[in-house]
DNA sequence: AAATGTGGCAACCGCCTGCTA
DNA sequence: TTAGCAGGCGGTTGCCACATT
């Protein structure tokens, strides 16, 4: 486990602790106390750093350490803290006694990270992802509907629009061919202009409210700033979509919630069940349906599955259709 | 049975912050 | 005011154990 044991420069072991090692920290702290760490591996006769002592101290020797599996409780807390505090893990940890920063961290990124990935989640913003969504296909599908697009109206955050032609820009070869197969569409530059000309704004007042809502939440945590919660005018792709589903609880719903309940639920695992959970809560959904029709009991394998994953989501997500002789043109 | 791949996690690294002289 | 230091923090590394081929 660990390191292989060495020393540095300066003749201090590094590498994992021996059972020795580990007496001789805790026999001394049991006289001494904690502190002064500088002085401390001298004094305990250790021939180690002393920022390796508080470290090994710290994250394994303390008695009020609790270790073993993360219980549902702690993980719903980890992913609601998380969603707020991002990668705050001392801040997280105080909020869970027993656990250590490291160990939440280690968590977070082996157990939970994969498993909201797998789930078609970001795991920074806790929101529906769009990173793995190729929205060229949506113009190219014979399911767009751009009238039920265009009914979206007031609920629609240009900075979508704003995304999908950075993410068509940025295609490939292949989806330049395919734009260009279609004369009469003349790129998402204009598609965002024409759209913000009709008046399809996002509504910003509701988002400045709902981020005043979240700050008044993260404020009654000490030391404690919000991360997720930025300016609407954030470019971040994750950002964007995060905002806009939280700002957007009914539409979230709507679109995302419902269409998933086709889902079977998994009662295999309880983790993904809390963080269902978790992210309801921490979004404010005021979801009246089971959310737990969830499933996602495919294993875990790669990026193309994730892909595959989340793309069959969002599907559901943005069910268009459109007409085989659409105008772009006409339509704008 | 051996080789290879993958997950889990302890420990390290380097930067940052706050304290003190 | 500032330089030096200790401690804190988040990100990363690398080894072991187990799974898969």
């Amino acid at each position: 486990m660990g390191r292989t044991p060495s020393s540095d420069k300066n003749g201090l072991k590094k590498g994992p602790w021996t059972p020795e090692e580990d007496q001789k920290l805790i026999q001394y702290i049991q006289v001494h106390g904690p502190g002064n760490w500088r002085n401390l591996p001298k004094n305990a006769g250790l021939q180690r750093c002393g920022k390796s002592c508080r470290l090994r101290w710290t994250n394994y020797l303390r008695p009020d350490i609790r270790r073993g599996r993360f219980s549902f409780e702690e993980e719903e807390t980890i992913i609601q803290l998380h969603s707020v505090l991002g990668n705050k893990w001392s801040t997280i940890a105080a909020r869970l006694p027993g656990r250590t920063d490291n160990e939440i961290k280690n968590y977070w990124n082996t157990h939970i990270r994969k498993r909201l990935l797998r789930m078609g989640i970001d795991p920074v913003t806790h929101s529906p992802r769009l990173d793995f969504l190729d929205l060229s296909s949506l113009f190219n599908s014979t399911q767009l509907n751009l009238s039920n697009l265009l009914g979206l109206q007031a609920l629609v955050n240009p900075e979508i629009f704003k995304l999908a032609n950075s993410l068509l820009l940025s295609h490939t070869h292949e989806n330049q061919e395919l734009l260009l197969q279609n004369q009469n569409f003349q790129g998402p530059e204009l598609l965002l202009q024409k759209l913000q000309q009709n008046q399809l704004l996002h509504n910003q007042s509701s988002i400045s409210q709902h981020n005043d809502q979240l700050h008044n939440q993260v404020s009654e945590i000490p030391n404690c700033t919000p991360q997720n919660v930025s300016s609407s005018s954030s470019q971040s792709m994750q950002g964007i979509m995060g905002q806009y589903m939280m700002n957007n609880d009914q539409m979230f719903q709507k679109n995302v919630m419902l269409p998933l309940q086709n889902y079977s639920y998994s009662t295999s695992d309880v983790s993904e069940n809390s963080i269902i959970q978790s992210l309801n809560n921490s979004n404010n959904i005021n979801n009246n349906q089971n959310s737990q029709n969830f499933s996602f009991d495919t294993p875990l394998s790669g990026a193309e599955e994730e892909k595959e994953s989340y793309c069959s989501n969002f599907n559901n997500f943005m069910k268009f259709e459109i007409p085989e002789s659409l105008n772009f043109d006409d339509l704008l």
